[in-house]
DNA sequence: ACAATAAGTCAGAAAAATATGACCGACAAT
DNA sequence: ATTGTCGGTCATATTTTTCTGACTTATTGT
């Protein structure tokens, strides 16, 4: 693998380089897509419109370095390729939660200040 | 204000925006300088070395905007203004910590398999 | 043997984020 | 009256990220 992939952290924090995983373009969304099952490329560039091969493949691979989802190649008859999400990624679902529930929070407040 | 810090959320995934924030430059270092005590804008620029004023002042915007801290003028003697952590920022420092923890986890895993 | 599909890679173009340097208004000090 | 600091904004330049479209390799189907 041609590594175009690098990311750059720029404070040494620990948690960053997964932070510059997570708000990659597609990235939320291939999560939401392999969120109940294991997808395909294929299925990936269908389901997410407007997104391309290049930017899903950069994105996989990314999301495979930091152990947040899993590779499966099937020998089966037509030999496909499976993506899934790994414990680690299903750990990191809660770390969405927890943003959409700061998000409403936030929102709630807007509100209330009207 | 012109509003030059629209930020575009690509999924319409409720906790993106907040998502796009943490993950843009600077503001995982403002976090930091602004863990223990609230700063100024000039102590900002010089705690955060390579950093400028404009993007200092977009990612100040946009964390004001989401909730992320808060700014306040003091009418004292030199007038100044201070920016600090709110309870929703504290809160998501959780998520940093989080956040590291996986990143470890992750280590973890590559060193075990070598 | 030939075309078709899946899963990509690669170089270059376009778009978005970030940085630079000039400038401004308010206030303070000399 | 002039200079200096603070807290920015603005237009423009540079850098980084993302997209496009052509190409590739492996396998399967006809």
């Amino acid at each position: 693998m041609t590594d175009n992939t690098t990311i750059i952290n720029h404070n040494n924090c620990p948690g960053q380089d997964i932070l510059n995983v997570l708000a990659t373009k597609w990235v939320p969304g291939i999560f939401k897509v392999m969120h109940r099952e294991p997808v395909r490329f294929s299925e990936l560039l269908k389901a997410l419109p407007g997104s391309n091969k290049q930017s899903l493949s950069v994105a996989l691979h990314q999301m495979e370095k930091h152990g947040l989802i899993e590779k499966r190649i099937i020998k089966e008859k037509p030999l496909h390729i499976e993506y899934s999400i790994s414990d680690t990624g299903t750990y990191l679902l809660d770390v969405f939660k927890t943003l959409s529930e700061i998000s409403n929070m936030n929102k709630q407040k807007e509100i209330a200040a009207i």
